[in-house]
DNA sequence: GCCCGTGTTAAGAATCCCGTAAGGTTCGAG
DNA sequence: CTCGAACCTTACGGGATTCTTAACACGGGC
């Protein structure tokens, strides 16, 4: 682990001068040029995610969501032209700071090292929804009625929910996130989830919403 | 309502300097100088807040935490230093844009209008159309009465609707958008839908207009 | 081995949704 | 004005989805 960078990146030449510039500043990068690629790959094999978003599309955006659904490395973004709305929807989708093209390798670098130095931007090592703290360090949960011991299965259903607070989180979202992928899970499993985590919620239940033919969502108020 | 805007600003040299810059814009500037008045404030009340974050501390972080707990206004933040992390911060916690001083009264004009303009605003994608708000993501609809919760079929109507805002949406385009094939379904069955989804707008439902022979349309205005 | 915590499966109940039928209403051409 | 076609509304039953409860399977710790 230690260094490890992967840097999403379709130009060639931009991609080699990188890795170049990376490695002489003591990263170990991982490039891979194919958006397809860099869909497979595990996030939290890396300290930080460089992501050029790749226009034209929401191709580099998808990317994003994809790895901040399963885990909360930090994203750096290339952003091709000078377009606040894209910056804005990146930092929004949970990116933790932008570079706009062009820009000296220098300035990547510096901001590649800022990110690492920040230890958590926003407080996000806390998760509140309304009443529900899902404390992601701690690996706790609080409510109204006061700490929660979860099950390791409930904890990620909850902190997946929690992460996208008042959104509407498909069935397989949730699945993927927190189920064994090794077992071919009936589709019923989730439910007992789903309906376990609701008696331990208690009097909070009425936030964890189902959102009919969907999944779930949990809104920030009862 | 239409053109109200809340200024939040403690310096009292360029709060006056905006008001001026606004109203001759075409605003209605409302200029708030002190954070504790801007706490008491209903954000619904305005069309867009700008908000000078106010060095030192997280005090202008903190009301604008306190605006998005209750209100999805749009918001833009005056940056007083051209500090990145606070701007990622400000973007993270909601707002829609930002602004670093010194700068232009016309340029923070035009980053307002172009705030105003988006019909999506940035991050979740939520289409308007007068008072009713389909928010694609969070799979909710808001009208003038309040959330209402839907069904799938009925999300699928609106938001087909919605997308094609102010136009003739033919009743076949709506079949194939929301209906399931394998049902042979019948003609009248969509008017059925049609019929629920009006109910369900109440005041709102004028909104969704018959279009005689082809079809319906979702207009801009009741 | 035995117990307990955990994740999964199964099955019936409860809930919700969708399509259809039937009768009434509105629209617009002639 | 008249009539047919298009549309609206209501009610109902079948079917799909979700909820809950009760077991079963597996593993680690004692």
């Amino acid at each position: 682990m230690s260094n490890r960078i992967l840097l999403v990146e379709d130009d060639v030449a931009l991609g080699q001068q990188l890795v170049q510039s990376l490695s002489q500043a003591g990263f170990d990068p991982h490039w891979v040029q194919d958006g397809d690629a860099a869909r497979g790959i595990d996030p939290d094999d890396y300290r930080i995610i460089v992501l050029d978003l790749m226009l034209p599309g929401t191709y580099g955006m998808d990317l994003l969501k994809r790895y901040r659904m399963k885990s909360e490395v930090p994203v750096l973004i290339l952003s091709a032209r000078d377009d606040t709305a894209d910056k804005i929807r990146g930092l929004k989708l949970g990116a933790d700071d932008y570079v706009t093209k062009p820009f000296f390798p220098e300035e990547l670098i510096a901001r590649i090292q800022a990110c690492l130095r920040r230890p958590n931007l926003v407080g996000n090592e806390r998760l509140v929804a309304g009443a529900i703290q899902v404390d992601l360090e701690r690996r706790e949960v609080t409510t109204s009625e006061g700490k929660l011991s979860l099950t390791p299965v409930e904890f990620e259903i909850l902190a997946l929910l929690a992460r996208r607070k008042g959104l509407a989180v498909t069935r397989d979202a949730l699945v993927d996130a927190a189920l064994d992928p090794s077992h071919d899970a009936s589709r019923r499993t989730l439910d007992v989830h789903i309906s376990r985590l609701r008696t331990k919620l208690g009097n909070d239940a009425a936030q964890l919403e189902t959102v009919w033919g969907i999944g779930y969502r949990l809104s920030e108020v009862s």
